[in-house]
DNA sequence: AAGCACTTCAACCGCCCGCAG
DNA sequence: ACTGCGGGCGGTTGAAGTGCT
């Protein structure tokens, strides 16, 4: 036979916790520690609570030492390099950060950075979209050639990345074949039709940051990827910005690095 | 002042893995 | 070898707070 149950759930508490039982709690934990057992640990707190509901309140909220309040822009590139890397690994991001719960930061993400990494995506796509259309209109010659997939997309190199994935070859466009060809991952501006502009992973970087991806064709040689990688690309640009305040701005940071100095050369 | 929409975040839920029994 | 609990984790929920009309 297996251990007993750890808890009766018809008679715990439930809900948000007391003064008092805060008290209790800490008070317990302060003069025994959690002994290892976090089951057996609210019986003998004298708490009707059940031993993970306890674990959650103490790691989350009565530990010593917790960071309450804004995140600074340093823990913001922290959050923001970690999850291109790794995703949603909320406990690993958190142990980067002295203070700071996996809780914390999730709620952070969900609540702030995302929506902040989505309306920088927002900006720049139509950024980008606007540049190409002027570009279209200017150059009546090549028009038909711009508007093609491969044609559109820059080269993207990114720098000053850190371990474990290195970022920093560059991706090559072949023309006549119109498709996308990488030497190592890296971030493509996919330039593709029916509103695919923005930032993309191509397969090669996908699948070194997230392990594996699910593509979904964009016409030849381009990839969109779900939200989730779309979203690790735009805080991958982001964090290697080297400045929090382009959180603000980021599309035009986007912007410089995907037509830079060496998508001129190709294009040129 | 009231009602509604939106945001925040503490807490719960359910799953996975390691290990006690 | 097998069962099932305990700890840990990420995803989700819902109450409370806040802002807008």
């Amino acid at each position: 036979m297996g251990r007993a149950p750890c808890c009766d759930k018809a008679s715990v508490k439930k809900g948000p916790w007391s003064p008092e039982e805060d008290r209790k709690l800490k008070e317990y934990i302060d003069e025994n520690g959690t002994g290892g057992n976090w089951i057996a640990l609210p019986h003998k707190a004298g708490l009707k609570r059940c031993g993970k509901s306890c674990r959650l309140r103490w790691l989350n909220y009565l530990r010593p030492n917790l960071k309450h309040g804004d995140f600074s822009d340093d823990e913001d590139r922290i959050i923001c390099s970690l999850f291109a890397t790794i995703g949603s690994r909320w406990s690993i991001i958190a142990a980067q950060l002295p203070g700071r719960t996996d809780n914390d930061i999730k709620n952070y993400w969900n609540t702030k950075l995302k929506k902040k990494l989505v309306h920088g995506l927002e900006r720049y796509t139509a950024h980008s979209l606007s540049q190409r259309s002027s570009s279209t209109v200017s150059s009546s010659s090549s028009a038909a050639v711009a508007a093609s997939p491969a044609e559109a997309a820059p080269i993207v190199p990114l720098q000053h990345l850190s371990s474990p994935h290195d970022y920093s070859h560059l991706i090559y466009s072949d023309r006549e074949q119109q498709t996308l060809r990488t030497d190592a991952p890296c971030l493509v501006d996919s330039g593709g039709g029916g509103g695919g502009h923005g930032i993309y992973f191509d397969e090669t970087c996908a699948s070194a940051i997230s392990g594996s991806s699910v593509v979904h064709g964009l016409g030849t040689g381009n990839f969109v990827f779900g939200g989730l990688q779309l979203l690790q690309a735009q805080a991958l640009l982001l964090a290697t910005s080297g400045a929090a305040n382009q959180l603000d701005e980021p599309y035009s940071f986007a912007a410089s690095c995907c037509y830079g100095e060496e998508a001129a050369a190709a294009d040129g």
